[in-house]
DNA sequence: GCCGACAGGTCCGAAAACGGCTAGTTGCGC
DNA sequence: GCGCAACTAGCCGTTTTCGGACCTGTCGGC
């Protein structure tokens, strides 16, 4: 995944560990939890963005996320910046705004709704390479048969942010 | 067991208990007791038939059966709609309506009766399957020993229309 | 470029488990 | 010896379970 815009980042801690966030002039563009896979190559490698706190977009992300964790936000009014990705998987980012908090659905339901029932795995894959975690809600999609089966920053976040959100049980 | 047809039930009380009777335009499809064993899944599941108590099978049914339990009916004049249940199975349940009231026969019997002497227990099986009770008289089937061994219904109920048939002593 | 791995799910066949049994064999107590 | 209970091992259709095969788009490695 390529970040070719100027993009500042930014990092704040959250009840779920550190979370890394960066943003372009159109939006938010990436939330990551310390440690999660597919993470972008610039924050693995040598290369690195500038720090940036003071920028707007991070500001009002960091506001948005903590009212999150304290149980007093449900939705997110943010603008995001998801240009990047294959056209497959832009198309799965969309689907995943569309499933409410508090819900879930499973990666077939999601295959379905995309008129492709038989990408199921292909969903997966791009689910799993999300690059804004919580605000695009890719943990809400679950096994067929009602386990969580996996998430890029680690199954105990997943079931955390379910809890959250009051979608187990 | 699969419903397709259109399909409506009534329910009415009996000296053992409440009976619940289901009918398709062919016939009578369904006769079970409360809390009988091997229900239709339509029985324990959210989705429901339609009530009609005013269908005239369901009418027949009642009226007869109420007969039979007063000691002025010994033999059913109804349509039967036993489409449904594998060929094994409605091969026993076409077996288990030549057995005449007041008579027994052993699991054995039956399959000897049927060709095929070493099915027994898959006959037992069927007959535990029988959708339409005392119409199609599965609870005159009983042990090569003469005990009852067992009735989807409950072996009391098994007991008391063996009784009631005077099959008994 | 080709290959293999994935945050899954469906289908199909094989295998095992499960019964409303029963004849045969023990192991008792008389 | 005899009768009776308890156990056993086959019997057979059905149901359930389980394991592969296959599908699909991307990405990382060769």
């Amino acid at each position: 995944m390529k970040f070719d815009d100027a993009i500042v980042h930014a990092t704040f801690s959250s009840p779920l560990g550190t979370v890394l966030i960066a943003a372009t002039d159109k939006g938010l563009a990436g939330l990551w939890f310390e440690g999660q896979r597919h993470l972008p190559a610039e924050l693995t490698g040598t290369r690195v963005w500038p720090k940036d706190p003071t920028h707007p977009v991070l500001e009002q992300t960091v506001a948005q996320i903590s009212e999150y964790f304290a149980g007093h936000r449900r939705r997110f009014d943010l603008a995001l910046d998801l240009v990047r990705g294959t056209v497959f998987q832009r198309s799965v980012w969309q689907a995943l705004q569309a499933i409410p908090p508090g819900k879930t659905l499973s990666y077939g339901e999601i295959s379905a709704k995309m008129g492709n029932p038989a990408a199921v795995r292909a969903v997966g894959a791009a689910i799993g390479r999300n690059p804004i975690s919580i605000i695009v809600p890719c943990h809400r999609v679950i096994g067929a048969s009602g386990a969580l089966t996996g998430y890029a920053g680690g199954l105990e976040r997943k079931k955390a942010l379910l809890e959250l959100e009051g979608a187990l049980h």
